[in-house]
DNA sequence: GTAGCTGCAAAAGATTTGCGACCAA
DNA sequence: TTGGTCGCAAATCTTTTGCAGCTAC
């Protein structure tokens, strides 16, 4: 059975390939964001042949194709994760780089606001949270 | 007279030089967000022997001392700006890659509520929206 | 059949580091 | 004096690209 990631690749008319299978496969399966090295170990074990090119290549063909999305998160790669209909933003754990999803409606408007008070329409936007785990005591 | 990021380095209690004194002066006189060819750039204009390397590791070390603030803008090279007390955001107008400050303290305390519900406490943010002009007719 | 894909090795671009000479405190 | 700093060249790290052979449509 196809993958989401590769239903939706092929939707956009992206030519497919078993490389591009396997690497679709492993984002339709990650709950976390990978970077490209773990993508590429992830993929290694479904096909021992996926090369680190050919998974760079693929992550920026399936992003431009908008099938998913790449982070930095101040750390040294970038990430990826599978676009959603439902807009999120990240929590990073400063201490351990986990990563956590949330939404905030309330700052939608606001920030639309704030745009268009400088004269601007919204394109995109990145909010990430940079934090600690709450003591119990604090 | 000293520079205003010279005074706030020696606060910190961090060396001076005169490649450091130039570079201070530099990013107190800037009202951009320069990158580091930029800083460059400026240096050699008020001393032509400033090599990039020695701009490399000034601004690391003014940034660590908590004097100047690294951005990413999701542009090739890192932007510095001076710290200030008063927080605020960006937006980047993707069409000419100018940058604009705002500050939405509506959104300080939403934030906070977010963190907190996933058992965290913030330590930083990073808030920037990408944008083009508003059209007269939109 | 042919434009597009793949893997390898090499290139690229930004930033960091080793080292010997030099300088601030 | 002496540990910190400077400039140069070389190294590093991640990502991209040239090329020759292979493949999906």
């Amino acid at each position: 059975m196809n993958s989401r990631v590769e239903e939706r690749c092929i939707a956009q008319g992206v030519r497919m390939t078993d490389q591009r299978r396997t690497i679709a496969k492993v984002l339709s399966e990650s709950t976390d964001h990978p970077d490209v090295d773990q993508v590429h170990a992830r993929a290694v074990k479904l096909d021992p042949e996926t090369s680190i090119t050919t998974v760079y290549r693929t992550l920026r063909l399936f992003e431009e194709a908008g099938v998913l999305e790449k982070h930095d998160f101040r750390q040294r790669r970038f990430r990826y994760e599978e676009a959603t209909d439902q807009p999120h933003d990240h929590l990073i754990d400063v201490k351990t780089g986990d990563i956590l999803e949330f939404y905030a409606p309330e700052i939608e408007q606001i920030l639309e606001e704030h745009a268009k008070t400088l004269g601007y329409q919204l394109i995109d936007r990145r909010l990430e949270l940079y934090a600690i785990p709450l003591t119990k005591d604090a």
